[in-house]
DNA sequence: CAATTAAACTTGCAAAATGCAAGTTTAATT
DNA sequence: AATTAAACTTGCATTTTGCAAGTTTAATTG
């Protein structure tokens, strides 16, 4: 039996906001997908080297999940995976600027990535 | 010494998004704001009645992480909490509603549903 | 082409978060 | 005063995460 478009976890609920949740509500995928959108980063050591510390187990775990749910894919060897954003993936953009709006507003974040961020976001 | 605007979770990077994250990237957080914001939910026992099915603790555990940090205040008797979104809460209102689009536009979810978020979301 | 390198991935175990069931507490109501 | 029910707690099993140290395997190099 072939599996599809799988549901990684089982949804909650038929909400789309408690859905979508149940693609990224966590506290690295995206992150990973921000590494994709805006900070050219597309290998395993690149998003590893992210400031925020991702473990080796997480991420790898993260980089299957998001493949499998379709939010993600790569090209390149085994060696050298090249991730990049799917349409599906590239759709969460407005939900990244979104969330980075707020942050902006609201964290102390320090001012030199504020402005960095801003110009890769045109924020 | 007085604790202010109390970082509850860690801050693991001074990123934007990933300060946000470290506030309502976690998998119920959301959904009590989407209670307050779409769904006219304002009680402990409102949240509790929502179809994901969140557990009494870890209601009550975010409940008190999302006043702490600011996203939401009470009134009322200590027998009748009556929740609300401060100011910072309501202005996760756009995160909420790219949320909601990317999940209408790519989760199964139940028509009937569908169409009253979109009432309700101005969707 | 054998040895080396390093990117991708795995494993084992400790710590933390979550889920679930059954409590307890305490203001209001009767 | 007894009852009710909303808010909250506790204990324990399960799951997820974090961390350190691996292993695997293509590509590079000597």
């Amino acid at each position: 039996m072939k599996k599809q478009a799988k549901e990684v976890v089982g949804k909650r609920s038929e909400c789309p906001i408690s859905c979508t949740m149940d693609l990224v509500g966590d506290k690295w995928s995206l992150l990973i997908i921000r590494d994709l959108l805006y900070l050219g980063k597309t290998t395993y050591n690149e998003f590893l080297s992210s400031r925020e510390g991702i473990s080796t187990n997480i991420l790898n775990d993260r980089l299957v999940k998001l493949t499998e749910v379709g939010l993600i894919t790569y090209t390149g060897t085994a060696k050298r995976k090249v991730y990049e954003l799917t349409k599906m993936g590239q759709d969460l953009k407005p939900v990244l600027e979104s969330v980075a709006r707020f942050g902006l507003k609201y964290s102390t974040a320090d001012k030199t990535f504020i402005q960095h961020v801003k110009k890769r976001m045109d924020l």
